[in-house]
Order: C-alpha cells, then structure tokens, then sequence
RNA sequence: GCCUGGGUGGUGAAAUCGGUAAACACAGAGGACUUAAAAUCCUCCGCCGCGAGGCUUGCGGGUUCGAGUCCCGCCCCAGGCACCA
C-alpha cells in the first residue's frame, strides 16, 4: 500500500500504522546510536525505561505482555514528550526450563526453536508501536551475552560470594532438576507442580543470606509498589531474638559421666532460637529435627529404637507432607534430659519433624502456653503447660484454651514476675549473655540461592576441576564457555547434566598446570541471566565489556521499571542482589537496581486467567488486525487501572476505536477561530488531568478524561477551534502514537511528533471554572442544587439558598441551629 | 493462620486530606438525518413510587451537621507466604 493513500479524509488504522512503523524502523526515530547514547547519557537528560523481558514463547505474544509493555511505553513516550532523552529496550529471556521443555516437546532442537520465537516477537512487537530502541536489543541465549553471564558468575566466585556445598536442595522428578527454594510453591515445582524432593546434592550457592540486611533496610526508601516491597520484607523473613543455649543434663551424657568441674563450661549444649526469650521461664521441654546432630547424644538406650523410627520415616517423607500445617503433631522421646538456663529445671528433649533442621538452630525450647504448634504438640503428647505471660486482670493461674501469643506481664517467673514483657525480653537476654548462656540473634527465612542447574538449556557454569588443582574458575580471557550444540539433551532422574555425557565436551586442559581437568557439566539458572540484563542493554554490542563504565554512569539506575508481581521475590531480589556484590566490588557506583518499580495488574478474559487449556487465550494479532494497534492500546488502558489489571471483554473495544475515529474526525475538521472560553477553560483542566493522571499510571482516567473533553468540543456537533484540538495530539500520542504522528503530519507538523512537539502545558488558573454547582443540603440531605458564582461566601450563598422552595419547604417553621459551609461546594442547614 | 489488594448500576468502572455516589465507556431504549442501511448527532438509562419523596457503595455497629471514604467487629473474592521457633 502506498502512501498516496492517507489523501483520504477517513480514519485508516492499518494504513497509517504500516506507514508510521516503516518510518519509525527508517528513520531511526526511537534508536540511539552508541555514541548518541553516550553524548545523551553525559549532557542530555537520560531516562532509562525498562519493562521485563519476555520469555520468547512459540505460542506468540501474549495479550498479558502487550497489556505489560504498552502501559510501560506510554510512560516512556510520556517522558519523551516532558524532554527526557528516554532509551527503552527490549530482548528477549530464552534459557531455562521452559523452552527447553517444550523444545522436547515438539521435537525440535532450542538453538533452532528460539531464533524463530525470537523472529516471531520482533515481528508482533513491531505491530504494536512500542517505542523500542531495536538497536540496543540482546537475547540471554546469544554466546556474546551469555559470556558475560558467566563474567557476573567469576566475579561472585572470587568474592567468595558463589561457594559449592553439598546440601539437601529441592529437587524436582519431573523436570529432573534442582530448584531453587523461590521456585518451590506450597513444595511443588513452579513449573509443572510435582511435589519436591530433598537431595543431598554437591551445588553452587550464591550467598545472598549476607546480604539479607541490606536487601531489607534498603526497601525503606525504594520508590516501589508497596506490595512488592511487601513481598520482599516477608521473604527475606527477619526475626529477631536471641539465641540460647541449654546445657544437657549430665546425667544423661555418656562422654561427660566422669567430666571435671574444670570443663564444665565445655559440657555440651543445645543451642536454640528464640524470638521470645521473654518466655523462658514457660520452656518446659526442648524439641530437635530429626536430623539435628546431638540426637544420638541425647537418646538414651530404652528410646533408642524408636528415636532411629522415627528418624527413618522422616528422612523418607517428602517436604510437601512434612510442611502441611493442618497435619497433627508426630515426635518422640529421646528420653534425654535438658537444663532450663532460667529455672534451673531439668526438661524432656524430644524429637519432631516440626522442627526444621534448616531454619535457625534446627531445636527449639518450646513453650507450649505462648507458643500455637508447642501448645498442640504438648497436648498431643501430655508435656506440662505453664504459663508465664498474663494480660491485664489475668492472673496467669487458669488453663489455657489455646496458647496465648498476646503482650502482657510476666507471672511464674521468679524475679521477673510483673514486668512488661518486652522489658522483660531484653532484660533475661542481658542476664543469660552476662553467664554465656544467650547471644542476641537475628534469622532470616532467606536461604542461599542455589543456581546448578542439571539442565541443558542453559549457559554452563565456567568453572572447571582439575586433578591437580582442584576448583579452578574459566579464566576471563576464555569465556565465553559455549553451550554445544548436542542431540541428547533430555534430562534423566541421575542428578547429573546432560553435558556430563559428552568427554568430548568436558574433558580439557587446566588453565593453570595444563593437567587433566574437566569442566562443570550444570549450567546456571535461567534467573541469573535476568538478574544483570539492564546493566548489559545501554552495552549491548560492545565485544569488550559487559558494560561500559560512561554509558553505565550516564543511564543507571533504572529510572522507571514496570512489570509483573510474580516476579517480587525472584527476579527482583536477585538483580537487586547482584548489583549490590557488583556494587561492593567496585564495578559500578550504585546499589539498587530500580529507583522506581511498579506492578501491572493482572489481564484476565471473562473473569478467569487467559490458559491454553481454557481456551480463552487472547491473540492480539487478530485485535490489532481488527481494530488497529492504537486502538487496543487504548481499551487495554482504558479496562480499569494499570496496577489493578482487569478483564477483557470483546464488547468494551469499541468505545475507544470509537474514540479514535472521533479524535480524527475532530482534529480534521478543526477551523481557525478564536478558541471559545468555556472549551478553553476545559483544555486546560484536561491537559492537567491527563498530565497527573499519566505521571501515576493512572491511564484509564487519562483516557475518560480526554473523552470528556471531545464531548465538550464537540457538543452539539460544533465545528472545533484549531487552538482547542492541537493540544489533543501530544496528549493522545503516548496512548495512540501512530494516530498522533499522522495527525502532527496533517496539521502541518514536521517530523516525529514525540521529537517534535512538546507535553502541553496547562494554566491552573484558567483550568477551573467561573461558575460552580452549589449544593444545599438540610440536615445533611440534598434539597437543591444552584449556579453560583466561584468564591461566594457564606452569607451570599446562605441568603440565596433560604429562598429556595425546595429549601424553605423543609426549614419552614424550624429554627436553623447550625450552618455547614464549604466555599464552593455546599451549604448544609441543620435544623432542630 | 499471616501479608497484599479488592467488594459501588445490566457490564467495565469513577469519586477515597469525610462534602452533589455512579464521571467516562459498553450494552439497552427512543428520536433526528436517510428511499434504506451504515456512520453521525440528540434524549433517556441505580432501585421503589403517578408524584412529592424515599432508598442505595459486601454485612452489623459507631463517630460526625454530613461516611463509598474514618473507627470497631464480621463475611466474601483474587494474589502471595506459611509448622520460620
């Protein structure tokens, strides 16, 4: 189709999108150069918007990401128009379990599955009129990016920060592969919901636990959607207490039976974490995990057999069973005995799988009266109960229904007796650290991050074990490592890669003996490649660096992030962690990521969540066909608010394309006059409205807001005033950019509209109006409704609403006792 | 159980420093223009009532001249976390 064709005075979606996406690709008008990019970053005014990456699926774009993408677009496009250099890339997410699943699937090898996808998104992505800078673009799966994967990953290593352990991971049966503890949902893998084992397997952990802190403290000021931060603080899962220790009753250890008075300070002790030593006195007996290793210390031979039981079947359950809350208590006696630190009383160890080995000390002293799981437990097995913590008028002597987690004062707890119980908290801290029995502690719930991945479809860890040297990180200059192009690449239940099946592959030379050494056969987890990927786009291209320190320096931070919650706890940790340690090892200058993060709701179809088994998977092609990308953008926004999602019913489409053909017409037919002073006063109270509206994402009454305003322009089929419509086309182009481009052409713009033109400034003053609906109410109730002048005062409004028959009919007779006045808004007569 | 959001017409929703509930839009009804249709434009559109008026923001209380909005106690929906000591 040619160009010739916009001659017609009629509004042609599919035409003018075609011409203005071939221009934009032609032109050049949403790409930096490198070096315009760096000039931009020293001495422009650089904005940096992001929106996460898509996984590039072979089902195509999915409405939910084109819902994702345009609301981060018309904030980027928004900020263009406000003067901001704005650099908005986009790439693609193609390792990991999933391509790779599906890639098994349907038979087809990854590395010539994903460039198709990736062909396939480029191409609807282009339909769309996002602003992307396709010169800047990257894809994880690319070696020249992947290289630099595993550059973040030596840099962790030497730092100390990435270690191999041996430790009981999660691992999945179906995909046959470990997970991390953030892809484990309720004990069932993320992916395909196959209940998780625990392995003891030898991995790679990045050590993010130490970094808990910080990840928290910095949340305070982070300009984040509330329930992400939300999400993060209750991850990370800090408690703070102390941790206490109780020595083992001498009687019962075997090796201590002839032990000295000198080494009594060595005798053995359980160690526990409590958040509420204020308790102490109430621990009328401790429990262990099944796997502590003082159990077999403790367990005195008559409970020996069943100890060992009960261990057995512990090993052998699985994590889903062993987490279920609703699951009544099991344990059992090691017939061991413990010193109560406070009381001085001995007390029953015992073992239970509610006790979790990797959270705190794996033993806890339980406090049945305060504590809801040693309440049950103590019933369950008859322990004594007794209570220490009494509310106000309670006086701590009656039986408990339940255990009471409430405040209040101390009762049988010898000197404490009666003191507030957060003083007390401190104060039996103090007094068991002065006798070495109590260091102050904070736990978190966060673990290590497990990355080994026994998976194929994924960059290889560079690491190699020599038989000489031992570990041995890929030198630099040798990266990247590259993924092989192999046929075998199923996973298998053996816990060991594919690539562990190709010598070929992994047999090589040690970089530093040149001796036998061979290579780690697991690659990384896919959100490692996610965790950096903003730091490489400004870079992307440059063969030298994963990021170039100027252009870094000009671009980062991120200035506005958008994407989904389902990522608060994974992408979003990590990447605020990796920064950090790049941070920390001087390769950049700052420590968070995203100065401002929001979440996009969620897009649904006739009120279910869109799924290929449902069959109500919305495919945009067909809309965008239909009605025009311009179009969809808008009814997306136009649904409800951008942070709350909403559902997409097919009906609701035509009141924005109705709106589109109705801004054409307008801005067409618009003729030179004298703007009329009541349409004006409504311009500048919409160009305000869209302004703040936009800047808060709050798009669906951006969008009403404009609707509004056409009403007015056009009400009773008024021919419009160019000065009332020109304004219109900057404030539409964020929402409809092709629309906007063919209107800035057709009223005689020159150029792309968004380096054109200018946000449209508003006059506060002339935004309200002269006139104001009065209200006035009797007793709180509407009676009537009067055309006031702004500004009148109290007595004005009061003597013009007495008249009033409406309101003379229900104050006739009664005394006025009081009188409401609120200036320009209503009056409210209260009568007696 | 805990943490987030949320519950308003036939539908999507708007209004939350307490001050006209339902903006904007969809669907619906009627009308103008037209030979007709489409497009466009105009009018109506929460419930009860002929009307005056009364009622109405998940439920029950409370504060206030006035509550969708604040407080107390609940119910329901969506999402996240969960034997975390």
């Amino acid at each position: 189709m040619s160009d010739e064709m916009h001659v017609t005075d009629t509004y042609h979606p599919a035409e003018i999108e075609r011409k203005w996406q071939k221009r934009w690709a032609e032109e050049g008008t949403n790409t930096f150069t490198d070096e315009a990019l760096r000039a931009r970053g020293r001495e422009g005014k650089p904005f940096y918007n992001l929106m996460m990456f898509p996984y590039p699926s072979a089902e195509g774009l999915h409405v939910g990401n084109i819902y994702a993408f345009t609301g981060a677009d018309i904030y980027g496009r928004f900020k263009r128009l406000q003067g901001h250099d704005v650099f908005e890339p986009i790439g693609f997410d193609a390792f990991g379990i999933h391509s790779e699943n599906f890639a098994l699937k349907v038979g087809t090898h990854p590395m010539e599955l994903i460039p198709s996808n990736i062909e396939k998104f480029t191409r609807q992505l282009r339909r769309v009129g996002l602003m992307y800078d396709w010169k800047h673009s990257l894809d994880t799966t690319d070696p020249e990016y992947y290289r630099w994967t595993q550059w973040v990953f030596l840099q962790l290593y030497k730092a100390g920060m990435a270690v191999k352990k041996e430790a009981p991971v999660n691992w999945c049966p179906s995909c046959n592969t470990v997970l991390a503890n953030e892809q484990v949902i309720g004990g069932e893998c993320e992916r395909c919901g196959t209940a998780v084992e625990l392995r003891n397997l030898s991995q790679w952990f990045f050590r993010i636990t130490e970094y808990a802190e910080r990840l928290l403290n910095n949340l305070d000021w982070l300009d984040w959607s509330e329930s992400t931060k939300k999400a993060q603080v209750n991850w990370i899962g800090r408690s703070q207490g102390a941790e206490v220790a109780f020595p083992i009753a001498r009687a019962r250890v075997a090796e201590d039976r002839h032990a000295s008075a000198a080494i009594e300070a060595e005798r053995p002790v359980i160690r526990v974490f409590t958040t509420r030593p204020d308790t102490l006195y109430g621990a009328t007996y401790m429990v262990l995990a099944p796997e502590h290793p003082l159990v077999e210390r403790v367990t005195t031979p008559e409970n020996r057999e069943r100890v060992e039981e009960y261990r057995r079947k512990a090993a052998s359950t699985d994590l889903v069973s062993r987490k279920k809350t609703d699951k009544t208590k099991t344990g059992v006696d090691t017939g061991g005995r413990a010193v109560n630190p406070a009381t001085g009383e001995e007390i029953p160890i015992w073992i239970a799988d509610y006790v979790l080995m990797e959270y705190g000390t794996g033993a806890i002293m339980a406090v049945p009266a305060h504590d809801e799981r040693d309440f049950e437990f103590a019933n369950e097995f008859g322990l004594p109960i007794r209570r220490v913590v009494a509310a106000d008028g309670d006086s701590g002597d009656t039986p408990l229904n339940e255990a009471y987690v409430g405040s209040g004062r101390l009762v049988n707890s010898g000197e404490y007796d009666g003191m507030e119980w957060q003083e007390a908290k401190r104060k039996i801290t103090d007094e068991l650290a002065a006798r070495k029995l109590a260091t102050p502690q904070t736990n978190y719930r966060l673990h290590d991050w497990c990355i080994s991945r026994q998976r194929y479809w994924g960059p290889p860890i560079p690491i190699l074990y020599c038989d000489a040297c031992g570990t041995v990180p890929v030198p630099e200059d040798q990266l990247p490592v590259v993924l092989p192009h192999i046929d075998d690449y199923k996973p298998d239940e053996s816990g060991i890669s594919p690539l562990a099946r190709h010598e070929e592959w992994y047999v090589t030379e040690c970089p530093g003996c040149g001796g036998n050494a061979h290579r780690e056969t697991d690659v990384s987890d896919t959100f490692l490649d996610s965790a950096w990927y903003f730091l490489r786009y400004p870079s992307a291209g440059n063969d030298q660096l994963p990021f170039d320190p100027e252009v870094t320096r000009g671009w980062l931070p991120v200035d506005s992030y958008i994407g989904g919650n389902e990522h608060a706890v994974l992408h979003l940790l990590y990447s605020r962690f990796i920064t950090m340690v790049l941070k920390d090892l001087g390769h950049i200058e700052f420590e968070e990521p995203f100065r401002k993060f929001r979440a996009h709701g969620l897009i649904i179809k006739e009120g279910a969540k869109m799924s290929k088994s449902k069959g109500n998977v919305v495919v945009p092609d067909e809309y965008i066909e239909e009605w025009g990308a311009d179009t969809l953008r808008t009814y997306l926004m136009f649904i409800g608010p951008y942070e709350e999602g909403g559902d997409f019913r097919d009906a609701g489409i035509t009141g924005p394309y109705n709106f589109m053909n109705r801004l054409w017409d307008t801005v067409i037919s618009a003729e030179e006059r004298e703007i009329d002073a009541q349409v004006e006063q409504k311009l500048h109270a919409t160009i305000q409205k869209v302004t703040e509206d936009t800047e808060a994402l709050s798009y669906n009454t951006a969008i009403a807001a404009m609707m509004e305003y056409l009403n007015v322009v056009r009400a009773g089929g008024r021919t419009p005033e160019v000065e009332a419509v020109q304004p219109l086309i900057p404030l539409i182009a964020p929402y409809a950019p092709h629309l906007a481009e063919e209107l800035w052409e057709r009223s005689g713009g020159n150029g792309s509209v968004f380096d054109e033109a200018m946000w449209p400034d508003f006059d506060a003053t002339k935004a309200v109006a002269d006139e104001v609906e009065f209200v006035v109410q009797v007793n709180g109730k509407v009676r009537t409704r009067m055309q006031m002048a702004r500004g009148i005062d109290e007595h004005a409004a009061r003597e013009a609403a007495i008249v009033d028959e409406n309101v003379l009919r229900f104050i006739e007779g009664k005394q006025v006792r009081k009188t409401i006045f609120v200036p320009d808004r209503l009056l409210n007569l209260v009568v007696g």
